[in-house]
DNA sequence: CGCAAATGTAGTCGATGACAACAATGATGT
DNA sequence: ACATCATTGTTGTCATCGACTACATTTGCG
């Protein structure tokens, strides 16, 4: 049986995972560096040399579920060839998706953000931007008309996160859910086509 | 100099203000039971008498959010005279004010509901009915037509927590901020009376 | 080969939440 | 009045945690 040589190789992924587990399954916190560093089997400082401290591990995953969103919102808007309001539609839903998969991971990625400017190049832009090209696109098409990309890519956006939140909150039940986004959205489109 | 009385007399209420105070500057994480007591001149164990543990105390604070939040919003809502829009407009204003000035407060409010299904007669669901009744006095005023009360309202909702999370996530600058909101309003507004 | 950086370990500290046993107070019924 | 009992607060303790320091092992580079 082989020792587990001194170096693990690959412990801050390790630890990302696990903890990506772990707040999916209990909460952010509900968790521990020195439960993460028990179940990699290393001892109760070693992560401290992947993260200065518990809030940059958070950060870390937050990072990294919104590069995984972005792609996630990205994969769903290409992967879909029947025009706009299809692709719009699928979007939506799989930002949903991602929301009802991972409540508290996605809570966090907002809570990591509290305080902090914006910069135009982090993850969170990146995933935002997939609803950018998509108005633009719309516009393009003559779908949508109303206003700035910016601005409508915005309150499409904070649609879609609204109603992620009544979801984790509960208010919203997953029967009905579907239709209810699909719902959202048209009142979104019909609302940004007519003329100002 | 009289010595503190035995019994405090008002010591839940007073943590439960302190606490908001901390969580409004310092946010939920920063929170500690036992620097509450200390902050109220109690033992380390005297909070106990009044929140079983941390999370009963994060939920009772959650609670008061909303039956605050509600009773902001009916205040904007019933404050305003001018019609429908405008109440509408004042309701949606209120709601990110309580959300700027509560961002912490707020998130823990939809945090504590995850994994609960709604009752139909917490402070959460009043807050809730605010929007509710707005849209049915918008539906008979004919400014609304399309849909049941509750899913509209649902979505209504779901925008204002929406531009309330990407405000908090400085996804939004403070300055255009209401003309961000009322252009979402506006927008669902017109989404909503179009005929299906 | 040797040295420095990276990575992991062991030990410690102060703070915390949870709990138990005990004390003071106040309310209730007679 | 007063005995009794629920309420509310206190002291003490424990396991866990995050943060930090000093030290050990490994790896890679010159």
């Amino acid at each position: 049986m082989p020792d587990r040589p001194y170096h693990h190789g690959n412990l801050r992924q390790e630890l990302l995972a696990e903890a990506a587990r772990t707040v999916r399954e209990r909460g952010a916190g509900a968790l521990s560096l020195r439960q993460l560093a028990r179940d990699a089997g290393v001892s109760h400082a070693a992560p401290r040399r992947h993260f200065a401290d518990r809030q940059a591990l958070l950060d870390a995953l937050a990072e990294t579920g919104f590069v995984r969103l972005g792609d996630e919102l990205r994969a769903a808007a290409e992967g879909t060839a029947d025009g706009f309001e299809a692709r719009l539609q699928a979007t939506a839903e799989a930002y949903i998706h991602f929301a009802t998969e991972d409540a508290a991971l996605l809570e966090m990625m907002f809570a990591s953000k509290r305080g902090v400017e914006a910069e135009p190049n982090d993850a969170a832009y990146r995933a935002f931007s997939v609803m950018l090209d998509l108005i633009r696109q719309g516009q393009e098409s003559g779908a949508l008309r109303i206003g700035e990309p910016e601005r409508v890519g915005l309150i499409l956006f904070a649609t879609m996160q609204g109603i992620a939140a009544l979801i984790s909150a509960g208010m919203i039940e997953t029967d009905g859910l579907d239709e209810l986004v699909g719902d959202a959205i048209s009142r979104f489109l019909r609302g940004s086509r007519a003329t100002a």
